[in-house]
DNA sequence: AGGTAATGCTGAGGTTACCTCATCGTGAGG
DNA sequence: CCTCACGATGAGGTAACCTCAGCATTACCT
């Protein structure tokens, strides 16, 4: 009988994700930005330029997969690349004044789309959840 | 400040959503089965026999793309197609034996690993992350 | 200093999981 | 019985990842 209560618990789960992830992409139809793009222009707001390398690691993706993602941002003119002055073979990847707009932007989109998600909770649903997601997460 | 908590909850959800998509995968690896395949032998298990376009619809991909599902499935002897007798169009996608004991397993093997996803939380916390899920699914 | 190994990025090419569009056989309504 | 709709699939495309090889550069060792 747990048993099943659990089965329901993740099928649940997923189809909140299925939602969130729904509204996110709907979120960000302004910019004609995808989910991949959004995600390393918000490492880049959040840490500041960073090394192709480690920009990668952030994203938990491949740097030879982080290149293309750069590519697309630096097409749009939301990213620089500029040669790192400690080691020449490397490159960092900035935020252009643009990006740094845009950014801006999608992240108070991403907040007002988290509070029109979670604004069905009260205060303290919103806070039982994150305790628990926050056991689960760790 | 509302906002603040509420980014912070979007994130994480989706780090609980990430760690829930590895374990899953993981607890796939002895069937060297891939999520879509699982799912598809999900809701043949739920529902039996259903016409190809059905199965489209439970998954919410195209037909098309089912029928690539289908094909793999049925290479690895977990399903069969077999014409529909009421309209000579339409084929069903049936599993076979080996597909009921396989999805069976899986089955079973999900629900170990939800106890173990969700083995941390008590039955209070339990029931506050169902209801909470619901309201923000539905 | 000089040679060797490691590192950072990217070109080339592959995989996976989806998609659309066109086609073929079949069913259904005027 | 004729046209139109529908079910599955062939052909071909795309997005987001991957690995591997190669080039430039740096670090290490003696």
């Amino acid at each position: 009988m747990t048993g099943d209560d659990e089965e329901s618990l993740a099928e649940l789960f997923w189809g909140v994700a299925r939602r969130l992830r729904h509204q996110s992409r709907r979120t960000l139809e302004p910019w004609e930005i995808n989910p991949g793009h959004a995600r390393a222009l918000a490492v880049l707001m959040r840490h500041g330029a960073l090394r192709l390398s480690t920009l990668a690691e952030q994203l938990h993706i491949a740097p030879r997969s982080t290149t293309e993602v750069v590519d697309g941002l630096q097409e749009r003119g939301l990213v620089e690349r500029r040669p790192d002055p400690e080691d020449r073979r490397a490159t960092l990847v900035a935020l252009t004044d643009e990006g740094t707009r845009v950014g801006a932007a999608i992240r108070a989109a991403r907040n007002a789309e988290a509070e029109r998600f979670f604004g069905d909770l009260d205060e303290a649903d919103r806070a039982d959840l994150a305790r628990i997601l926050r056991t689960l997460r760790d």
